[in-house]
DNA sequence: GCCGTTTTCGGCCCGACTGTTTTCAGTCG
């Protein structure tokens, strides 16, 4: 997509500039790079219909930026970017990543001991070349060889649910102390974005007992929390706050604030950053102050305790943690508040959730049984599950073919039948997760496909097609009059492989119109990911969320699905499997 | 480089910490 593509130069520009010293330029840039992540129209399809003018009305772009925007749509490329690229040929994304080292600083790196990568800084620090120079130190020097081994060690930043479990353990354990009387985690945790640099998590402590057993209470908060178990190493410890590294190799910070900036401290240690900058200009605007401590009409406090009454305090409505990014929710917030519709979108929630319909079960290798996973479905809430085994092309998963998945059949309603009898109000529904091939045929016959209760397509072969390629092999598989939803649409899968070469927008076009529901997958894959989902709400292309669980406890892995949809803005209507049966088969029909 | 029902020029988020500064720049969240 080139909203994206562009965005990213933009991102890069603003590194080179600000490694220049240059002021305020870098903030416009990326700005506009904001601003084109947020947008859920293609720039190049504004341009072709309304040229450099459509452009300046795009927030954050002007005349100089809009010329950029028009020379990449003609060019692919962009002079300015490509001059600066020359000038300082860097890798900036990798060598800001290290804790410490900010633009200034590679800058100076790069002129006087010529690094360019990671690799140039790591051979720089073993030679102790760096703590010489003026403006750094030994300090410093210490701090980019440990920045560097976590980097390698943890590759940076860690899959969501992959520490939520034992985030929620310490949670719980924090929740039940009697000097808590807040608590909730912040941070890019609480926005539930696909990879986490560190946990925070902010409490608030009793203080109408006065200072000294507040203090007292903070302390006692801050002791335990670097006693508990998991904790590998403390980094620091204060009053008021405390941070560890834990053996699951993620380093957790807790805060510990006064109840009557709680909401503020929440709101602020929430983010995002870009959020929290543009709210901070619409208190100034008002004549306020917004800081993490509070709202302030000159040093008198307004508001502070909940993050209701913050951003009440400046005209907004309440806006949920998933869309804090800057992209859109301001706007959309500040419609609300003046009466106007759409306003903020009523983003799906987990409890919305009826089904689970991307689920693996014992007949192709998976852990459990039907009824297992049924069982357990039932134990979440659920309605209906739907059981949704590989078909034989995939001999590695132990596929399928047609005489099996009719064996299956009969024997799901069987299970169907015994549930009746005890009175249970759960339908377990009869899918498959079928391979698109390589011309775009279905590896299962149609006359078995048209039996099942519906069906999912995915492509498991063959990734590296060329686009063109692809997106017909794609194509063809949604208009099979079979084939209800399309697993996992770009095949990208988190921190380890990029999405196949596909024509996002075609696909968008064609399960419009073939009513093909795109999948948002829970599990590492988190694919779609939020800015197509917003296209594809946008679009009006419906979506299903599913876990593509392989045994019965992947059935949680739900809430990051659900996650990565309330960041693409997606509500209930957009959702498919938060419709009840009748309704959801009504739909497959 | 962008923006404007107080501005077409003069602004551009806030507070804390760190390291090396002898009064503050760079970095972080």
């Amino acid at each position: 997509m080139k909203n994206l593509k562009i965005a990213k130069i933009f991102y890069d520009i603003a590194k080179y500039l600000e490694i220049d010293g240059v002021a305020f330029k870098p903030y416009a840039y990326e700005k506009a790079a904001n601003s084109l992540e947020a947008l859920e129209k293609d720039v190049g399809e504004i341009y072709n219909k309304g040229g450099l003018k459509a452009l300046m009305e795009i927030s954050g772009v002007g005349k100089n930026i809009s010329d950029h925007i028009e020379e990449y749509l003609k060019s692919g490329k962009i002079t300015i970017y490509e001059q600066l690229k020359k000038k300082l040929p860097l890798n900036i994304d990798e060598l800001v990543k290290i804790e410490g080292l900010g633009p200034r600083k590679v800058k100076i790196l790069y002129q006087k001991l010529g690094i360019k990568n990671l690799k140039d800084l790591e051979k720089a620090v073993k030679k102790h070349q760096i703590a010489p120079l003026s403006g750094f130190g030994q300090k410093t020097e210490d701090n980019i060889l440990q920045g560097i081994e976590f980097l390698k060690k943890s590759k940076g930043r860690f899959l969501l649910g992959d520490i939520m479990p034992a985030v929620k353990e310490v949670f719980e354990k924090l929740k039940n102390l009697k000097e808590v009387k807040k608590i909730s985690l912040a941070g890019s945790l609480r926005r539930k974005k696909e990879t986490i640099g560190d946990v925070d998590i902010l409490v608030a402590i009793d203080e109408s007992r006065g200072p000294a057993f507040a203090k007292a209470s903070a302390g006692a908060v801050a002791d335990f929390f670097v006693s508990l178990p998991g904790v590998e190493k403390i980094w620091g410890k204060g009053g008021t706050k405390a941070s560890v590294h834990m053996t699951d190799g993620f380093d957790m910070d807790l805060r510990v604030v006064p109840e009557k900036s709680y909401g503020a401290a929440l709101q602020y240690f929430t983010g995002s950053k870009e959020h929290n900058i543009i709210t901070r200009k619409i208190a100034i605007d008002k004549g306020l102050k917004l800081s993490e401590y509070g709202v302030f009409r000159g040093s008198k406090a307004i508001a502070g305790s909940t993050e209701e009454e913050v951003y009440k305090s400046i005209g907004l409505p309440y806006i949920e943690p998933e869309l804090r990014e800057n992209e859109g929710e301001i706007q959309a917030a500040l419609q609300q508040a003046q009466g106007n519709l759409p306003g903020l979108p009523k983003i799906i929630e987990l409890k919305d959730i009826r089904g689970d319909l991307h689920c693996h079960s014992n007949w192709d290798g998976g852990e459990n049984s039907i009824e297992v996973m049924a069982k357990s479905a039932m134990n979440l809430g659920y309605e209906y599950i739907g059981i949704s085994d590989h078909t034989k092309f995939l001999r590695i998963e132990n596929g399928l073919n047609e005489k099996q998945l009719l064996d299956q059949k009969k024997e799901i309603e069987k299970l169907n039948e015994k549930f009746k009898n005890q009175g249970l109000k759960f339908r377990v529904l009869h899918g498959c997760e079928s391979n698109i091939l390589n011309n775009g045929s279905i590896d299962i016959k149609d006359e078995v496909l048209a039996q099942l209760d519906y069906v999912i397509a995915g492509v498991h072969s063959s990734l590296k097609m060329e686009k063109k390629e692809m997106t017909a092999r794609i194509e063809k598989a949604m208009k099979n009059h079979n084939v209800d939803i399309l697993a996992h649409p770009t095949g990208r899968i988190v921190n380890q492989r990029d999405e196949y070469k596909i024509d996002f927008d075609k696909i968008l076009k064609i399960a419009k119109e073939t009513g093909t529901i795109l999948e948002i997958n829970s599990s590492s894959r988190l694919d779609l990911r939020d800015f197509y989902i917003r296209r594809a709400k946008a679009e009006g292309v419906k979506m299903i969320i599913n876990t593509d669980s392989h045994n019965k406890d992947q059935l949680n892995l739900m809430e990051y699905g659900v996650g990565q949809a309330r960041r693409g803005w997606a509500e209930p209507t957009d959702i498919i499997n938060t419709l009840a049966i009748k309704e959801l088969l009504k739909y497959f029909e």
